[in-house]
DNA sequence: CCCTCTATGTATGCGTCGTAAACATAAGGA
DNA sequence: TCCTTATGTTTACGACGCATACATAGAGGG
């Protein structure tokens, strides 16, 4: 079987239009990204792409998945490289908006309404991993708050991690949308912002 | 002339597409509503909207206009209507996401990427008074901070506000796009973060 | 009262898109 | 070898954004 693989004639046609879309991502924006077009670019035919997705949103959910695993990387290479908690939280937040700022298509990809959600019980597979992706990113975050702040209670320390998830969050859409300037120093526009947030102490 | 009011053959075709765009905007979303669509709604012939908007993405510059004013005027009311410095700028805040959650369609219309930046010197006049809106509603975030908080510099007092204004728009988005749950009491919720943020006294 | 001018709406057509259905072919085990 | 199944192609349909050409209605001047 070879699951899909090393495949029969393109080769592997399921990377190839990934890889394919993202690049659209980048260029065009997920509005303007076309099934076709990355059809066209893999080169094979307007239908191929649907024996490898259900449709158009279930490639941009794939592209979406691949987005979070890179973004969960990320956050975990920052987190692993920070000296104590209070620096792997700031480091964590830095990551965050570094990804935005350095993929905002892809960014607004996976935090955008372009990947529906699923009202209520069965997900379309992709979409679970989705969500699975995100909370687990979200989990990084609620572990190194935890880790800075062990004084707190936990339903505190929870509203503290939604508090910096938000902070961090807003300001990258905010620049990623163009509604505030792009930083030239991202560190030095970030860092005071988080100070206002974050204890002295850390 | 009597300029577009009162019109010749129909009455008033702009007007009755705006509501219509906003109408579909909230029931299908921004990507699936079509200008066709629009002018169905509005019992008119397809190429009809042509006539008083150049193209689809100016449709929706003047719908999230319109948004902005709406948001503009809520962010106002709100300021006028609390007793204090620091009680405006909670009530502001929880104005912000309290229309997110109440329009949120308009929302992401008005704070996402499909309103495209004009890349310098001209803008389309709609994006214009887009931008112009915007930046009002960032000026009263400033005012109320700088209410709040005349002791800090008027540098610090800018980085302070962008961080509220951060917090604020990520929640927003957060809960908008389904990244957390929907808040069932949406002041309880908000108003924990903002206090991480501000100082006590306030 | 008519006539012309211009603002407004219509008709038609092009190229693109998402996707359904029917068909073709190649890989690999029976 | 042959049949099954995974993979890709062809053709077709309806919807969309938009260009172009055309029709009409109301206002203002003679």
């Amino acid at each position: 079987m070879s699951t899909s693989r090393g495949g029969y004639h393109h080769g592997d046609l399921r990377a190839a239009l990934l890889s394919a879309g993202l690049d659209l991502l980048r260029e065009v924006g997920p509005a303007d990204l076309s099934l076709r077009a990355a059809a066209r670019r893999a080169g094979v035919s307007a239908m191929a792409p649907y024996r490898h997705f259900a449709d158009k949103e279930t490639l941009l959910a794939a592209l979406a998945g691949e987005g979070f695993m890179r973004f969960g990387a990320a956050l975990a290479s920052a987190t692993a490289r920070a000296g104590g908690p209070g620096a792997a939280l700031r480091a964590q937040g830095l990551a965050y908006v570094r990804f935005a700022l350095a993929e905002p298509a892809l960014f607004r990809l996976m935090f955008g309404p372009v990947i529906r959600h699923a009202p209520e019980g069965q997900e379309t597979e992709g979409q679970g991993a989705l969500r699975a992706a995100g909370e687990s990113a979200f989990e990084q975050l609620r572990n190194a708050v935890a880790a800075a702040a062990p004084g707190r209670g936990p339903e505190s320390s929870e509203v503290f991690a939604m508090a910096c998830w938000s902070m961090v969050h807003g300001y990258a859409c905010l620049v990623v949308d163009g509604k505030i300037s792009w930083p030239e120093d991202l560190e030095g526009a970030l860092e005071p912002m988080l100070r206002f947030l974050l204890p002295p102490a850390l």
